[in-house]
DNA sequence: CCCCTGATTTGACTTTTGTCGAGAGCCGTG
DNA sequence: CACGGCTCTCGACAAAAGTCAAATCAGGGG
């Protein structure tokens, strides 16, 4: 697009003032315009990914118990926030953290696969405008129809609205009720397309969904609690972009996996980074299955859950040493 | 490594600030300390390149004339300082500009080539902080020993030290006295090893000098006023690295430049993002013969003398179209 | 053991920045 | 051409951030 002659002004502003220091005034001045709007005008280039502010995550990989998980578990980088009292909300401080460390991961050119869920919505949320250019923002899975404020659609165009990136949906359901509708969907080419480009991707945000009556998947109505229950006899560990997981990190052999309309896990290990980031204590089986399965590469937990982890390990290494 | 405890602490307060949007009294509080100690821990946080406050470039690039640049030379990307009365000192918004533009170009794990001049250590004096992890910054050139305050090696420092990255300096004269000398020091294990790591680098930061009494090497005494004149009836028509160009680009036929230890200029061609900044009107000729020889990809330079680029270019496709 | 040095921290003060409601300009419409 | 409705801009005030000299602390040497 180009420029208007408002974000030419914005820019200059956030340039005499974040790239040559000067003080507000002194923009006000060069530009001819009272300070007010000068402060308006910097805080619509924060907003616009014009300026950005980044800070380091190091510190949280650079902890020790980081450093043992990422041992202990094979994966890339691992990030924890500390759960100690470190401000009001301690869930909203991994959201944070995981929204920092996705903009680290995201590279100019890069496509991005994006799943749904709470935890994904809330780092949408609160993560900071970036001018990214060339990147593409696909969603992992189907739709849900549901009046929840973060279908897999919302989530992946309020990334890339913060991104300032082009946003790829995917117009089916999530699930449908038969498996042959399902067969048939996954075979018509707009859907394919989208499905094979998955594995194109450079990098995937998801979180892992527990099995059980507050799954989102119950609440959105695309299985009933007693459903849930029983795929939880025959095995399901969690769910990743929709799909039912066993402990193994693989897809459920089960119905509703059949049919549902998702990215297949063969295309999530293609991608080179997968972010996990998990909120939730009560996801520690789940997010043990994603791991298993070689669904994470990256990841970003609690204190709490880092402990677990480290535990459940610390554990399975004594009874097979 | 290690991250000291003082550094625990800024990181922290820099993570509560800019991430989660606390106020400094809020960040006080949260680390029980007073708010000017926490106004201290985000400057230095800033210095560190803990936070990193980045304004888009996009605007300049933007810009016709520099796309028209980057036609008519063929390059692959060019960014126009606006000359008309931005700011006090209008070189210095060439360097802002470039320090932004270098900033954007450096990925993480890069190896820099870094050349030196009056250009490149203001740039390295008004870059901002950052903390790229695994750069490396390494020395084009052979050093001078003259009392000056930009010499080579401390071209390199600086911008290491700007980036917190790793910083390989070049232990030899940039020019000798005799052909044999410098033939034998190029053959030098760890002269040679310099030398033939250059061509790894990603990314080339330089200048391009003007043949003239002016000149840093006649400044720094490796050339006198009259073999500065000398080599420019031979065909001198700029300098690069320290090595004196032609006007198609290429290396001098001259004793002088037998004499010189620099990187030779195919290992320049062979770094891909090969970023040159010119400050100068006067340095028009030189420029002109850098891109002749292709030893730039990236320019920053100012209006005015984008405007004598272009002016040149039709003038060139009017006489041979 | 005490004093001195240098670094860190703090409270008090100043400067800079954010915000809000009022007013000015702009456009399409009746 | 006058009238809302709209956005953009400004001045004034309140809030937040920056600064500095004095106080405190830690540690080393005499």
């Amino acid at each position: 697009m180009a420029i208007r002659p408002a974000e030419q002004l914005i820019h200059k502003a956030a340039w005499l003032y974040y790239a040559h220091g000067l003080r507000q005034d002194e923009v006000a001045n060069q530009l001819k315009i009272s300070r007010a709007s000068v402060a308006m005008y910097l805080r619509k280039a924060r907003e616009t990914g014009i300026v950005n502010i980044s800070t380091s995550t190091q510190l949280f990989t650079d902890d020790v118990m980081a450093r043992k998980v990422e041992d202990a578990f094979k994966l890339d980088a691992v990030w924890i926030a500390p759960e100690n009292a470190y401000v009001a909300d301690p869930s909203t401080d991994i959201a944070v953290l995981a929204a920092s460390v996705f903009l680290e991961l995201v590279k100019k050119g890069d496509r991005i696969g994006v799943a749904w869920g709470r935890t994904v919505y809330t780092i949408a949320d609160i993560m900071s405008y970036a001018d990214l250019q060339d990147v593409t923002v696909v969603q992992l899975c189907g739709n849900l129809g549901a009046p929840y404020s973060y279908r897999p659609d919302q989530c992946t165009m309020e990334i890339a609205r913060r991104l300032n990136a082009k946003g790829l949906n995917f117009y089916a359901p999530l699930v449908l009720s038969t498996e042959e509708l399902a067969r048939g969907l996954r075979a018509e080419p707009v859907i394919r397309d989208q499905l094979a480009g998955i594995s194109d991707c450079d990098l995937a945000l998801y979180s892992v969904g527990a099995v059980d009556a507050d799954s989102h998947l119950v609440k959105c109505g695309a299985l009933t609690p007693a459903e849930m229950t029983a795929l939880r006899k025959q095995g399901a560990a969690g769910v990743i972009a929709g799909q039912v997981i066993d402990a193994g990190g693989e897809v459920l052999d089960c119905d509703y996996n059949r049919r549902v309309i998702s990215a297949e896990l063969g295309s999530l290990r293609a991608i080179e980074k997968r972010l996990m980031v998990v909120q939730e204590d009560s996801k520690f089986e789940p997010l043990l299955a994603a791991i298993a399965g070689g669904l994470c590469t990256h990841l970003v937990i609690g204190a709490h859950m880092a402990g677990r982890l480290l535990e459940h390990a610390g554990a399975a290494s004594k009874t097979a040493p």
